[in-house]
DNA sequence: GGTCGAAACGGACCGCGGTCCGCTTCTATT
DNA sequence: AATAGAAGCGGACCGCGGTCCGTTTCGACC
């Protein structure tokens, strides 16, 4: 006999060819993306390299957000675990100041290079609490707690990573502002706010 | 005899009737705000309510966004009027860090009150260089300055804005923490920041 | 007042994100 | 194997932002 009440089973365990599917359209995303950048991916492209019904594709990923996001959370993921079980001092083992430092001036390099993908991803946003900027925040805010920082982490954890958005270093780039001057400037700030 | 070459005139003095125009999509556009909420109103809707064709709009505005910046600009330029020649602590007179405290809760209510407003101008983002924005991190740079804060004064003030930010704002709404909370961790950011 | 080039106009048109709903496919059950 | 109904599917459809281009209006100069 099978219990009656479902209790805590997964409550949805995706048929089959839902994840065949699921998988096809990442796939066929994450290929458009790269070959023709992801200005020009269109929902219907998708929909059609992958073999599914446009429709498929909002079911699964939400919106168009929804689907970057997830493209681009296959090449976050690495970074994310070279942040959270890498060589020093990105990963654990250095000094906490240092992680810190190295982890903004990581995170700068990585908003650089995927800027257009990021933008998708956040809907131009940025300072929003997506996947991917939350991890970060969640992160300045435990080594600023390791630091002893005391007060409310996650408003410093956000100022902290304001600068680093996208958004400002292009804006900073347009007016000619080195990504070394951008990181010296932060590494400032950071000195500041830890009161180091 | 006229000059041939046009110097430094203004290079385009604006016809009658495209001011007019201007006048009417702007009228149009900041009843139909009001009375529907930003979030109801379309383009089409603007250039019918004002008796225009819709390229008239985008002529003017550039995007929605572009007309929506001009409506919010309506009302705070009366706010940063208060900031420049306004009376105390907000406006000058007061000492640097009571005016920076004050400007800091004055725009964190600002935002909240024209939250959607302020979206639709923006794209959706904030952290971004928009005439707004920018007004406001050329102020605090300039409080900064007179407070003897040396460093990157722009990179700082963007840091020190960023708490302030609607998204972020109604991020911590959503997770029920006070604006009075929110004020307070803020105040403790300035004080890091400027190290007094 | 007439003329002429430039500037502005307007609305048909386009592409894209997103929804809707009748149809198909899967899987649990007997 | 048959069955039933839930989950999934897909593509026609919609609304909106934005563009394009033939037509109209303006106003500077004669």
């Amino acid at each position: 006999m099978t219990h009656l009440l479902p209790l805590a089973d997964d409550p949805a365990p995706e048929r089959a060819d839902a994840a065949r599917n699921r998988e096809a359209i990442l796939a066929a995303a994450l290929e458009l993306v790269r070959t023709r950048g992801v200005d020009c991916v269109t929902m219907d492209t998708v929909a059609t390299e992958a073999g599914v019904g446009k429709g498929t594709l909002f079911r699964r990923f939400e919106s168009r957000e929804g689907l970057m996001a997830a493209v681009l959370n296959e090449s976050e993921a690495g970074w994310q675990a070279q942040v959270i079980s890498g060589p020093p001092p990105l990963g654990p083992g250095a000094p906490p100041m240092d992680r810190l430092l190295a982890f903004g001036h990581s995170r700068m390099r990585t908003n650089v290079t995927h800027g257009a993908l990021i933008k998708a991803a956040t809907g131009e946003s940025s300072a929003r609490s997506r996947a991917a900027a939350s991890f970060a925040v969640m992160h300045v805010r435990h080594l600023l707690n390791e630091l002893g920082v005391t007060g409310d982490l996650v408003l410093l954890s956000i100022a902290i990573m304001a600068p680093l958005d996208i958004m400002v270093i292009e804006q900073q780039q347009r007016d000619n502002i080195s990504l070394e001057r951008i990181e010296a400037g932060w590494d400032d700030l950071v000195r500041r706010v830890v009161g180091a």
